[in-house]
DNA sequence: CGGACCTTTGAATAGCCTCAACATTGGTGG
DNA sequence: CCACCAATGTTGAGGCTATTCAAAGGTCCG
């Protein structure tokens, strides 16, 4: 039953992925946007000495709802979920991280839900007692951090409206109207979802059924197309914002 | 229509209730508990000459949804509900705040959802600009405001649990052993919740007849006491829990 | 091409909501 | 001090949405 542990060693404690080792700060993707980006090089390069690159397979999790909370991070590139389950299974997605967000919990001993990766990843990885040692020394990492969490939290209530007072069908159209604002649709306009309907399901608070059920009844209406498991076009994005009733 | 505009300027410009003002900290009854409470008495009386105290009444809202953000405060005494809501008036509340708490949102130009008092509430509030030009310029605030924001997060995602996957009993439950550990009941051991059944139905994302019904059940069940309109007596609190279904 | 997994579809059911009437509460004015 | 009234809360009946259970259809992998 308790594999928990060991997956945890394999991924956190001794990569068998490549290390991506050494890697400065220069050639970063996200140095721009990641927590990072106030400091100056030096800094910078210093915060990158206590951290390490880990890269992660799809499915792969990082840290358990629930354990010790030992490591923070940057997310390179890749797409994460963060959630919490009841104790009899039913799981609900409090969170999807894309590159340059922080992940972890610093300053707290427990790490508060479970963050799997949803699509292969890398990140910039940290223990939690030198990353919050070095935030300490840093106010302009620290100001940084606290900017984020604070839009992490003004998006996290939105949610709650969602998942509080929205209809399954408002539920889907503002979750595809979501993907398509922080994804890049590819040259057909299709994007490229990071979520199976399962997931999508545990994000909205519905059932995999309902959350096909729904999307096919878009796409008979002509607002949006499905291609393949993945692969969605929102054809109509006037009707599919009327549809999610946003406030 | 719009008398909202009206109304904030009676509760934050021109504040008609008792300004309590020129109170030092020495008295202030959160001192130990708000963020400010790792300044140094120096730093906090500058702080305080920042703010002013204000009184509010009931039902007053300090701050709407979408409007500029220009104050920010901390709660000496009261409860108070944030709240978000769709075009169409479906309302969900998004967080209750009590005594030491802390409300508006600094380093952000809108303010992302309304707050109202539920109860009579004291307030020391802050013209957001002057607090975040203090906050810059003392890191022990904004490192104590980042892990009030943290820990907000978290219980944020915590409740999403609730709001995506529980039953309407499982959310009565958890509502109530909530409420049963912030709130301090009286010599019966009878606590007066300071949300009525429309607001714990915003709260819990169900309607106002599904809590009715959930609660007297309990009652019938011998789990709870009802007294009165806000009286509640949690008669076997591990019956409860088992019904709250904690992750 | 086979097979595992994911997704779609269908039918029946349960849970919550809606609408409506009624009861209680607590405040107000006679 | 009591009677009344508006606001709040409770109860009931019926309907609808989303769930559950079940099976068939696709998709992508080796």
């Amino acid at each position: 039953m308790d594999m928990r542990f060991d997956m945890a060693q394999k991924t956190a404690a001794a990569p068998m992925a490549r290390s991506c080792g050494g890697q400065s700060c220069d050639m970063c993707v996200v140095r721009d946007h990641a927590i990072c980006a106030d400091l100056n090089d030096a800094d910078r390069e210093a915060l990158s000495r206590i951290g390490r690159r880990v890269a992660l397979h799809a499915g792969q999790t990082v840290m358990w709802e629930g354990d010790d909370s030992t490591v923070v991070a940057n997310v390179i590139e890749g797409t994460l979920k963060l959630a919490t389950s009841t104790g009899d299974g039913r799981e609900q997605i409090v969170g999807v991280v894309y590159a340059s967000d922080f992940i972890g919990r610093p300053f707290g001993a427990r790490t508060p839900h479970s963050v799997t990766a949803l699509t292969d990843a890398r990140l910039c990885l940290f223990p939690r007692g030198a990353f919050d040692g070095f935030a300490m020394r840093h106010g302009e990492l620290q100001h940084r951090l606290l900017q984020r969490t604070l839009d992490d939290l003004d998006r996290t209530r939105d949610w709650m409206l969602l998942l509080g007072r929205k209809t399954a069908r408002e539920k889907v159209a503002t979750f595809l109207l979501d993907m398509g604002r922080r994804l890049r649709a590819d040259a057909d306009g299709v994007i490229e979802l990071p979520l199976s309907r399962q997931q999508i399901a545990d994000v909205l608070g519905i059932t995999i059924e309902t959350v096909s059920r729904q999307m096919t009844e878009m796409k008979r209406e002509g607002v949006i197309d499905l291609v393949g498991r993945r692969g969605v076009r929102l054809v109509d994005i006037g009707a599919l914002e009327a549809l999610a009733e946003a406030a």
